[in-house]
DNA sequence: GTGAAAGCGCTAACAC
DNA sequence: GTGTTAGCGCTTTCAC
């Protein structure tokens, strides 16, 4: 590997000056520009960013934190904050904790060690400690999606319990009255956020949800394929599912429908997260939108402003909000 | 930040041996090594691997570029291939290339400049050279899913010709004729390949592709809509249609329907990759199954030999086998 | 406008 | 068994 030497000796210049050629960090003359220039280009020079990064303590590189890449929703995300920051001139370590405790603390720990310069998490962890250990070390944190309590970063999140609130009021206004509720398998803070919004709207309306319509389900195909099976065995049946996701609501609506249930005239079904696919299901999946872009942005923005000015004060948390997206797995009851 | 250093310090041994019981690179005492541990528990010491990456030439990171992250098929390789290279104690670095061969580059550019130990590529790249430059400097790649003419790495590919083939004879013995084929807006080699099975499949039963079957659609939802209305507009109408990708399939079954056709009793339609929303739409899509866990298994196995072997000789090129899966979308034709 | 040199935090050869 | 110390390739202060 060619070094700065390499550079300095060939274009008969000191390494001081090509650093400064390298990086725009005090005045060459024109005519050592040029030859510090040609001679990197003829020798393939690639500055060591390790090497730098020892001395300036920066890395270009943050670390991102998400339960599952495979998830569409996580992947979108991941996609947009790499999208931010390659545009700010960074490089994205992408982790994935598995919704594992101790796997997301391991990944904390490497990319610690590896020095990025700041981390996004959507945390499986519902502890600050580690968290905020990882701050008061100037290590730049913003949590995303999940609120956890006691933490010291910046935090975004969505309007779960509007959102889902909003949901069930539609649900409502449509004439439902025997609403199912889909949950994930162990609650996280968003997790809880959205189901208090759906009580909140059925309590509003003095409607009673009854325990044998609540299941806790899971965030995969099979598991809403599992969970409305479930639901659909009471009897009365209920007349509108909701569910904790997207995907569980996708797969419930194949299994409802292989059950001969017919969708919305039979079950409505609400998913939430409005991944690209709700748009292109048969039928369309109503939905409650998560502002992907807007999240990924902001967060972007927040990371950058505590790296690149140093922002020590004021943790700030910020909610987007998320609206219903009406399309057609929701109609009015049959009867 | 602690350092190795303020831990020999407090610890009362010399750096060396801090640094051998963190690396457990030669015999250190009972009494020293606890010592040093307990030191190091207190103040809450994490080795800087910038600074040892410098010295050792090792970061213990790799970068995975892939097209897209928020596609699905990528999504899961990229979590699969972090999956596989944390277990080896590896960080991953995601890059999106969005098909823009500029954005590749500096990709590849900065990842270098980073030193990380190797790279996973899938290329949108179509030139060997930036990419065998990159090998002549020692730096490990495998690329996936794409071939690159004249690359000096280890490359996996699918069997992008054989699946392709196998959907197509099994149109043709369903007693499809006119079957249409929606490909990639610009090909690339397993594009290429994919559609040298069609047609394959085609020529061996002496059936004729006239040219409006084809349609250089996208690989987005939209995309697939729009390529399957347009070849509906044909007189006869195409009564199957195979796409490059499961997306623009599942874009397509959406339009057919919108289109008051029935699928699959009135169109047929394949897609390409099985990503796993295939086995819950409605209908059920038949799709050629994209081999994706042996292909991060085989990408993170090569790699890895590279890096930790050294090993410099015979570049291997694997194919992984592509195979059909019936599910529901696919019927004899009608009439 | 440019160069010399110290030093970032670690590893590892060498010395004892 | 353990310690001393010279770098790894950069950045940056200080000097001219």
């Amino acid at each position: 590997m060619v070094t700065i030497r390499d550079v300095a000796k060939k274009a008969d210049v000191s390494v001081a000056t090509v650093s400064h050629v390298l990086n725009k960090t005090r005045f060459v003359s024109e005519v050592l520009r040029n030859r510090v220039e040609k001679v990197m280009a003829e020798l393939d020079f690639h500055s060591n960013i390790v090497a730098s990064g020892l001395r300036t303590k920066k890395t270009g590189s943050i670390g991102l934190i998400v339960p599952d890449n495979s998830n569409p929703l996580f992947a979108e995300l991941a996609h947009l904050i790499e999208d931010v920051m390659f545009g700010a001139g960074y490089s994205v370590v992408l982790c994935n904790s598995a919704n594992d405790l101790a796997r997301e603390k391991a990944h904390i720990r490497t990319l610690r060690s590896k020095r990025v310069d700041g981390l996004i998490i959507i945390p499986s962890i519902n502890d600050p400690e580690p968290i905020n250990r990882l701050v008061g070390n100037d290590l730049p944190v913003v949590i995303m999606d999940r609120a956890i309590p006691g933490v010291n970063t910046d935090v975004i999140l969505v309007g779960d319990f509007m959102g889902m609130k909003e949901a069930a009021q539609y649900l409502l206004r449509l004439g439902h009255r025997r609403i199912g509720y889909v949950d994930r398998p162990v609650d996280l803070p968003h997790s809880r956020e959205r189901f208090r919004g759906f009580q909140d709207a059925l309590q509003d309306a003095n409607i009673n949800l009854p325990p044998e319509l609540i299941v806790r389900g899971g965030f995969r195909y099979e598991d809403g394929a599992q969970a409305v099976k479930k639901l659909l065995r009471n009897r009365p049946q209920p007349t509108a599912v909701v569910f904790f996701n997207d995907i569980s609501a996708i797969g419930a609506l194949r299994a409802a429908i292989d059950q001969k249930m017919r969708v919305p005239e039979d079950l409505s079904l609400i998913g939430f997260d409005d991944i690209p696919y709700c748009a292109f299901s048969i039928p369309r999946l109503t939905t409650i939108h998560f502002p992907k872009r807007e999240m990924a942005l902001k967060a972007g923005e927040l990371l950058l402003r505590r790296i690149e000015l140093g922002e020590e004060h004021q943790f700030e948390t910020v909610t987007l909000p998320a609206y219903l997206v009406i399309r057609e797995s929701t109609a009015k009851p049959k009867g």
